[in-house]
DNA sequence: GCCAACGTTGGC
DNA sequence: GCCAACGTTGGC
């Protein structure tokens, strides 16, 4: 069992839109695997970067308001996704192969709402918030990394307990 | 609905 | 291996 180079976890942020899985569907869920991801460098942080203990903003896309609605936390490491092999799936992959899987996903549970969502224009305004990479220009990932100094400030903001 | 930014594909 | 064309994302 390979230790974490790191006591401390890591932290990230996840894209939906509520429209397709928002935060409402996390806590009707209780416990959900984030599939569907097909770009490959969100592959790779799914793979190997992402891990059970790990804290993930999630993040209404194409919403309104877009926003930081909730926290949420890794409960599975990276495994194979299994829509890439469902044929009934819109992520079917037919080029996926099944002793080598291309695409990934983890498992995560609804950890709490935050008492005050923050959308973008909120996040903005905040300076601790300048380098998100949420806010960057073109910044699509849908799976992105946060910062410790990040996630404490979006914590506050939202008036979260933690 | 528009369109800028980006990732992927495929011709060469 | 380059790069134009294409499809997608996602804020506005």
């Amino acid at each position: 069992m390979a230790k974490r180079a790191s006591a401390s976890r890591s932290h990230w942020l996840f894209k939906s839109e509520p429209e397709t899985y928002g935060w409402q569907h996390l806590v009707r869920d209780r416990r959900t695997f984030w599939g569907g991801v097909r770009n490959f460098q969100a592959r790779n942080l799914l793979r190997d970067s992402i891990k059970k203990g790990d804290g993930v903003l999630f993040y209404h896309s194409s919403a309104e308001p877009t926003a930081i609605v909730g926290v949420a936390e890794v409960v599975a490491d990276g495994y194979p996704d299994p829509t890439q092999f469902d044929r009934a799936s819109p992520y079917f992959d037919k080029d996926s192969p099944r002793d080598a899987p291309r695409w990934y996903c983890v498992d995560i549970v609804p950890v709490t709402a935050l008492a005050v969502p923050l959308d973008r224009d909120r996040l903005r305004g905040e300076p601790a918030l300048a380098d998100m990479m949420l806010l960057k220009r073109g910044a699509r990932l849908s799976v992105q990394p946060v910062t410790a100094a990040e996630w404490r400030t979006i914590l506050r903001l939202g008036r979260v307990d933690a």
